[in-house]
RNA sequence: GAGGCUGUAGCUCAGUUGGUUAGAGCGCCAGGUUGUGGUCCUGGAGGUCGUGGGUUCGAUCCCCACCAGUCUCCCCA
């Protein structure tokens, strides 16, 4: 029998919960996505759909040759001479999509956001699938502070409106574009005395990305850390000044952030203000979503000039996570308003004519296909938790009135044909 | 990509120191109620014991490989 293919799930009607991962059943994900519609819309992103598969390079001179996404984590599908990719990530496909289609010249910064999924060729854990699902915003085309600042509230937007509970914003600054080349050569010359100290992969990252190292989890680099050069000392008066106004526009809004030095980003494409938001309940997944500004990516793929930006990506799966460690209230199956029972072929046929009327009317109807017993059709009505069951046997016929039973109070009566409709509607408030 | 743990019915799990027909609860189906659900009672269906190989007279059980899940690492949203 064939499976799900490793690091994907299917999204099934009823919630997968038991025992292995957490997959909520599709209503509940229809119902997180309407929410993350609903915030965007609110701060005046507009939706974008960019095609999952995107050429190699596109992804290969956007996330960066050396990050790991590249060098190991890619889906590569080949098609004669042409090599595509799955995309890992939407920021660099979005970028594409602004520069290929102009969209600079719709006059304003463009805020635009996304949603859908994404894949990387990791070693799945909770919270990670090789097809995961992420949303995001990117703001394209301004380039001070407030478009900082505005990306940041519209993500702690978002997670208010889940009511996450337990997270951390941090939040640092990376620099300008020449901020770089001299933080390396700081850290390379910081490091050199310490090299046996050091792992592998972090001697390999002194040569290939050396920002890279403030993020290592080995104890003992990271007490090697505490004396290195700090970003800060590096930071121009402007790249300074523009971090220090993010901050200050984040506090007019009440957001508190916590500064930390040692944040960078794997991809190559950020500059300047980066940020992540953390949740303290979910493990080694704690990532919630990571964000900043990447104002030299226009020209490293293909652009002719920079073009300002700043964005942030968030995983659906994590937010799931975070949404049952903070309890959220997921919303209930949709109740039918009737579920009607036919006894008998006549009946049947009365059924299945009647439901297509109601289900114009704008009811959720339901009945049996399968020919079942009235007492299975009881028990179906009520597994469903239908507010209505509607009756018709011989006796309805004959007389015209269908039995409608209220399935939560038990209460019945007879209803003529015609009045149905009218009895179904919840009583109008006086 | 590395390491640990796990894999028995749709779900949660027992079990067999290697021996004939592998069990429970929940769920599902039917009957009790020849036209009434949610409670209750009775019965039933459903399993190549993850897959493949090995050891053995005999493997769901022991060994190996693979697959999948899970946790940690790597890394990342």
């Amino acid at each position: 029998m064939f499976q799900t293919i490793r690091g994907t799930f299917d999204i099934l009607p009823d919630t997968q919960e038991a025992g292995k991962q957490f997959v909520p059943g599709s209503a509940i994900w229809r119902h997180v996505e309407a929410r993350v519609h609903e915030v965007m819309k609110r701060f005046g992103f507009e939706e974008i759909r960019t095609p999952i598969l995107e050429p190699l390079g596109l992804i290969a001179h956007g996330v960066g040759q050396t990050t790991d996404i590249v060098q190991k984590e890619m889906f590569v599908v080949q098609r004669g001479d042409e090599e595509y990719v799955l995309r890992p990530e939407v920021t660099a496909p979005v970028m594409r999509s602004y520069l290929q289609h102009s969209l600079g010249q719709r006059g304003r910064a463009q805020r635009l956001y996304y949603l859908g999924p994404c894949f990387r060729a990791e070693r799945p854990q909770k919270g990670r699938f090789r097809q995961f699902h992420q949303f995001g915003v990117e703001l394209i085309g301004a380039d001070g502070p407030m478009a900082d600042a505005e990306a940041i509230a519209c993500l702690r937007a978002v997670y208010d409106g889940f009511g996450i509970t337990g997270t951390r914003l941090r939040i640092n600054s990376l620099g300008d574009a020449d901020l770089r080349p001299r933080y390396r050569d700081a850290l390379k010359s910081y490091f050199e005395p310490f090299r046996d100290r050091l792992s592998e992969t972090s001697r390999q990252r002194l040569e290939t990305n050396p920002l890279r190292i403030l993020d290592t989890k080995s104890e003992d680099e990271r007490l090697l850390l505490a004396n290195a050069p700090r970003i800060a000392e590096f930071l121009s008066d402007e790249a300074r000044a523009h971090f220090d106004a993010v901050k200050q526009h984040l506090d007019l809004l009440g957001i508190s952030c916590t500064e930390d030095p040692l944040l960078v980003r794997g991809l190559d494409y950020y500059t300047g203000v980066v940020f992540e938001l953390e949740s303290d309940d979910l493990g080694s997944q704690s990532a919630l979503a990571a964000g900043g500004r990447y104002d030299g990516l226009a020209e490293s793929v293909g652009g002719k000039q920079p073009v300002p930006a700043v964005g942030w990506a968030a995983g659906i799966e994590r937010l799931f996570l975070a949404m049952r460690a903070s309890d959220y209230d997921f919303p209930e199956p949709d109740r039918p308003d009737a579920y009607m029972v036919a006894l008998g072929t006549e009946a049947q046929n009365w059924v299945f004519a009647k439901a297509q009327h109601l289900r114009a009317a704008g009811f959720h109807v339901e009945y049996d296909l399968m020919g079942r017993s009235m007492k299975a059709q009881m028990k179906e009505a009520n597994r469903q938790r239908a507010r209505f069951a509607v009756i018709v046997g011989e006796n309805e016929l004959a007389s015209g009135t269908a039995t409608v039973r209220d399935l939560d109070s038990s209460e019945q009566r007879e209803v003529a044909f015609d009045e149905i409709v009218s009895s179904l509607r919840p009583p109008t408030e006086p």
